[in-house]
Parts: structure tokens; sequence; C-alpha cells
DNA sequence: TCACTTCTATACCGACCGGTATGGCAAACA
DNA sequence: TGTTTGCCATACCGGTCGGTATAGAAGTGA
């Protein structure tokens, strides 16, 4: 609505392109977002950004790149393999109710991302690894990968919720069930 | 990729375009698919779409308003409320089931829609109503609106991962978790 | 000092978008 | 019969899109 907000001065062109085109594209829509939004936001001109990036699809490919890899370097730093299944797999769903909490959560980034790029988009790779990423956690998790696949399905099932509802009440229904499945 | 193919010439030209439309939007995308594309499949021009919607708005809320209608007549005919619970959860399952075998799956297309179409448009009237309607549905089957609320969101994690697999066995999955839920 | 890189600013491109206007033709209906 | 209604075709509107071109300013390192 409103004209480009105060925009994050630090670091290099490139970075602050990242950090814009993440803000816009996670919450106004990767298709909405052009070019020179994401440019004006990152207090950058057009041709900066495509001094930095072959395309705007390639732009949108490092910026979920950029998601997935920190949330490897989240899982590595406090996942902690030798804690019981119940209390990695719950806080896996939590982390997701505190960005609700926060409000900082506007749905599960790659699966706006697959409705909004074509199917043979460079995003969509990345895409493919964040599900191939969530499914060996919990295989990891559980030591069974079926059971891996039913929970990833729950927990994105809950992302959808609670992205249509606005509340973090789906997903802490949908940890409760995780849960209850690792129970039996 | 190609030009529009042989396009349905039954009925009338606002029956065609919802034809046409619905085929395009949830094959291609709402905001891919252009209203002169639409026209055109229904073997129809501009002026004529305009003549019997308002907006691209309208044509993409009566389109979803058409499936919701549909999926309500289908479920008031085939759904049998004496039946056992187990079999009509499986039922409803099962219909998403077939259309990934037919081809003819493409994602849930009220959460796609969420993605493509901004808050405020007619549409998302449309897509409440129908999370409302499977919830509904699952609380009239289960008896209890938490074990609703759970399934749904089995069922929609189900449909994304059918989606992103290519296959229906995420879907199989996802039923077989339904019904443990409620065995229990 | 000079060359190189990276940024800025601006102007432009062709394509497509949703939406409107006009005018004519054909069938249905009085 | 005359009139209305629905559809046709075409041409156009302003705006935005992703992407390119060009020329100059600023900083850096040799």
């Amino acid at each position: 609505m409103t004209d480009a907000p105060a925009p994050a001065r630090r670091g290099t062109a490139r970075e602050r392109l990242l950090v814009a085109a993440g803000e816009l594209f996670y919450s106004e829509g990767i298709n909405t977002s052009g070019v020179e939004a994401i440019a004006a936001r990152a207090g950058v001109t057009k041709a900066t950004l495509y001094n930095n990036f072959r395309s705007k699809d390639q732009l949108v490919a490092e910026y979920l790149r950029g998601r997935l890899e920190s949330s490897r370097r989240n899982r590595a730093r406090f996942d902690d393999p030798a804690q019981a299944p119940a209390g990695r797999v719950a806080a896996f769903f939590e982390e997701v109710e505190h960005a609700i909490a926060n409000g900082t959560f506007h749905g599960c980034p790659y699966s706006k991302a697959a409705v909004e790029v074509p199917g043979n988009a460079e995003a969509m790779v990345v895409v493919q690894e964040h599900y191939a990423d969530v499914i060996a956690h919990f295989t990891d998790v559980t030591g069974d990968r079926t059971t891996a696949e039913t929970i990833a399905m729950i927990y994105d099932g809950g992302m959808l919720a609670a992205k249509a509802s606005g509340t973090a009440e789906p997903m802490a229904r949908a940890k409760a069930a995780a849960l209850r499945l690792i129970a039996s």
C-alpha cells in the first residue's frame, strides 16, 4: 500500500537485495512483488539488481535457498539428537508457533512458492530440497520413514490451517497429533 | 505453451466461460491466466466475458463457488450418514486419490487460490466457506470438532504432499493416518 | 595517476495486463 | 414487423511487468 519503508542499509547491495526480496516475496507474494519495488526497498536501483542477479527467477531461487540454509543452520545448532524424539518433534512445530506469536508467519514459504512459480523454475529445485530435508529430519528423529512422512503432512497441513485461521491454535493441534503418532 | 485447444462449445457463453476459466485457473494458475486466454478458450471474446462478469475477481470467485457447490452436491448425493465413520472418512480421501489417478489433480484449488489472490478478494470468501465445510463435515462424521480439525489438517497436508510428489501415495498415507486417529 | 569495478540515475523496450468503447450482426420475442 | 438482447470483432486505454542500454559518479588498488 504505502511506499517502501525504511530499508536495511547494512551490508553489500547484494545482501540488502536478498533481504528486501525475502521480505516482499514472503509477505506480499512472489508474482506480486516487482523487481523495481525490491530494488527500491533495498535502497538500490534496478540496474544494480541485474548486476547481481541474472533474472528475477534466480533472485527467487536464491531467496529460497537462503531460507533453506538458514533452517539447516538452526537445526544443526539447536536440534539435539540425544534428546527424546517427542521433544525434538515438538521443537520443530513450536518454531512455527513462535513465528505466529511474533506476527512473522505468513504461511509456508516453500508451498507458497510452489504455487506461485512455474514448475520448471530454478526455485522449484529448492522447494524439493526443502521437502526432502523435512522428511529426512523426521526420519532421523523417529527412525521410520513412513511415520516421518505422515508427520511432515501434519506439519504442512498445520501451517496451512494456521495461515487460514490467523491463529497459532491449529499448529498446537498439529503438534499434538504428531506426538500422539510417535507415542504409538 | 500452445494455442488454446478445442474448447467445449456446449451451453451458454457464461457457462463456457466458467468451464474455460476453471480449467485454466486450476491447471495454469489464476494470476497466470489472462482474461483474453480464458475468453479464447471459451470460444468467446473479451467483451462477452465482461458482459457476463463484472471483473476477473468476480470470475475467480464464481469459479471457486462452482467447485464448492459441486462438492456439496456430491457430498449430499454420495455421503451416507448411516455408514460407519471410517468408511465416510475414507471416501473423502479416496476422492482425491481417484483424481490423482485420473491425472486431473493439481493440488487443492482453495489453498492455491488463497496464495494467488489478495486477502480482500471476493474469492477469499469462498475459500473460507470451503474450509468451514470440510471441518463441518468431519465434525458431523466423527462427532468431535477437535478430531475433525486434525483430520482436515491431515487432508490438506496430504494434498500438498501429493502435489509435490506427483503420486497418490501420500494421500493413501494421509487416509491411513486419519483412520488411525478416529480408531482411538 | 590510471584502470577497474560498482554503484547511481534515467530512459527506454516489447509484451502483457485488466478493462472499456463502439458498432454491427443475428436470433428471439412482441 | 420492429425491437431488444446477446454476441461478435476490433481497436484502444493506462498501467505494470521483466529486462536492457547508456553514461556518469565514487571508491579501490596498483
